[in-house]
DNA sequence: AACTTAAATCAACCAAACTTGATGGATTGG
DNA sequence: CCAATCCATCAAGTTTGGTTGATTTAAGTT
């Protein structure tokens, strides 16, 4: 992963509302109406910060009829963990002692 | 780790210069006035950037005589990357489909 | 067609983050 | 002791990010 990828998802992670969104999605998929009612946001707040999420490529967002259906996308969590071991790996080079 | 601490390190990662900073640290333990040299920051940019990240855990400090060297802090790296996993495997739970 | 509900978007406002140039403390060298 | 270097910090200005309430679009209801 590219290293202006990472920097746009971590942005994205920096955020403590955005953070409990993922983990209530973690949960499992939901609903943008039932996600205000749990969050306790508004409308426009949560739909904000929800495209925030999006567009860094961390939710999938599906439509059903007038509802909008938003889920964690794996994937682009997984490759951001990835991306900050292979960072913390490049600590073991023997040239210079790192920690 | 808590998710605040966590939400913490990733608005220290969400910046440019200072994913920059990280990469060029992963080489090994610098000064700052070499990482002004290599990165071609202003001194005063350079520091507040290093204080952000030092802050969040993510670097060392080490004095000697007027210089100061930084570097990694890799268990905090890891600890991000442990963190973020979790998220991901949360996603397997039978209950609710996710992604 | 008129009404309701779900959700996105917009404009205006306030707060937080970044940049810049200047200042000051600490250390070394002459 | 004086000058120079390294670095942190500060104040002022600019930019970016988040919040709020209003508007808009689209789907479903009666």
């Amino acid at each position: 992963m590219a290293a202006e990828q990472a920097r746009a998802r971590f942005k994205a992670l920096a955020d403590p509302l955005r953070l409990q969104i993922l983990e209530s999605l973690a949960e499992g998929e939901r609903c943008v109406c039932d996600l205000t009612a749990d969050l306790g946001l508004s409308q426009s707040k949560l739909s904000f910060h929800l495209r925030v999420l999006r567009e860094a490529g961390l939710l999938a967002q599906r439509s059903s009829g007038r509802w909008v259906y938003y889920s964690l996308q794996p994937e682009a969590i997984e490759q951001l963990s990835a991306w900050l071991l292979q960072l913390r790996q490049r600590c073991n080079r023997p040239a210079q002692p790192c920690g």
